[in-house]
DNA sequence: GGATCTTTGAATCGTTCGTTTGACATCGCT
DNA sequence: AGCGATGTCAAACGAACGATTCAAAGATCC
């Protein structure tokens, strides 16, 4: 007896694996219940008998590694919190909860690391038009929770200014998964080609300096309003 | 004589506007040729005959304001560099030259603000998937160009760093634009709710330190690498 | 082994898609 | 007035879509 939900073996499992490979490539829009059905080797029937619908396979697709990653995410921070209790933890450990989840995931999934980032970046994307209502769900508690988190990191910020910086943050990591595998390339030299994990080290720095400001390195000061030309 | 390619009067004006906001709200595959002669009130064969397919006329949504955003982005870079000659621009400037165009663009189209930044940003979202060759050729321009100028501001910093962190800003920009509707609300309290200039304000600030990493302000130290549990 | 429930298969449903056709209207021009 | 060029229109095209039907095949339990 398995998980509940999430795997089966058989022809459920392989049109979920089709599924996930054919919407992370090529968008969730751009794939039909045949595209699917054929590379699952299955009929066309078995989307609707196993799934209900289309919308019950993509939100299944979506909730597959949405579900692990929020909660490895929410576990992350509770634990960070729980280490620096009294104070206020590091602002780099935080962003650290937040995006390390995505290799952890992804080091489990089957998908190859292209696709597995490009899918979680399209469902990120999705956000802008409408995600199942479950997905969603999970998102905005990943959202409320860190944003009480970032707020008790950065009592000095300005609850707006700190709502903006959080959501340029979480473009860079929407643009960073969605485009992976155009910066990732094998590398010039014999380097094997930066790891994620390096990126990863990148994006906590850029995103630490960005959302604590120049507070402590006021920044020149330049331009409040427009230029002159 | 009006400009060659782009305005029109009559049904070609009236598809084109229709067109671009139907695209610009529900997403570019989303919206059908006739959706879009519905809301035009032409005839579907319309579309065909102005602009040879669907995607004609995709193509010419898309180009008719990145067109003149592209020209205005380079225009400003080069009044930038002409204006700090010899020596090298200030950071905030050069960001600005890149994200300000958009609403210098914003205040000549005829879109309402959200629908207009949700429509760019949709571009810019696509280039992950594929854009029309014209489109693309504008953006290769600018990111070449802007490339360069970063690097020249920014000569200590390795280059393929500089590489991802303008990742983490362009993802930033289009987050913002993508989602400026969800955040732009009217606002708590009396106050008319913070306009598209100062959160252009705050994104400078945000890109600006990030960009420049805390060259001045080393920032704490910390995760180079994974954590303990 | 026979009864019951689950899963597949082929065929087909009604819709919607982008595109095409050909008849008809409208205009500018000589 | 006559004649192409330019647009518009209703209608229809073939293809693809998600979904459904129903009978055959497997699996499961008593």
């Amino acid at each position: 007896m398995r998980a509940v939900t999430i795997p089966e073996s058989g022809s459920k499992r392989k049109l979920l694996d089709a599924a996930e490979q054919l919407f992370a490539d090529k968008g969730f829009e751009a794939v039909s219940v045949r595209d699917i059905t054929q590379l699952a080797k299955t009929n066309v029937a078995a989307v609707n008998y196993h799934f209900g619908s289309r919308d019950g396979l993509l939100s299944l697709v979506m909730m597959r590694y949405m579900l692990p990653v929020t909660e490895e995410r929410l576990a992350r921070l509770e634990a960070i919190e729980r280490k620096w209790a009294g104070g206020s933890a590091p602002l780099e450990e935080i962003i650290d909860a937040l995006v390390r989840p995505l290799v952890g995931q992804m080091e489990k999934s089957e998908l190859s690391e292209r696709l597995f980032y490009k899918l979680l970046g399209r469902i990120f994307m999705q956000q802008a038009d409408g995600l199942p209502a479950p997905v969603e769900a999970l998102l905005r508690q990943v959202l409320e929770r860190f944003t009480r988190a970032f707020g008790k990191a950065l009592p000095t910020v300005d609850s707006e200014d700190l709502i903006w910086r959080m959501h340029f943050m979480v473009g860079g990591m929407i643009h960073l998964l969605t485009h992976q595998n155009m910066l990732h390339r094998p590398a010039r030299g014999a380097s094997g080609g930066a790891s994620m994990e390096t990126t990863l080290s990148r994006f906590i720095r850029y995103s630490a300096v960005g959302l604590r400001d120049g507070a402590e390195a006021p920044v020149k000061d330049v331009p409040q309003a427009t230029f002159d030309f």
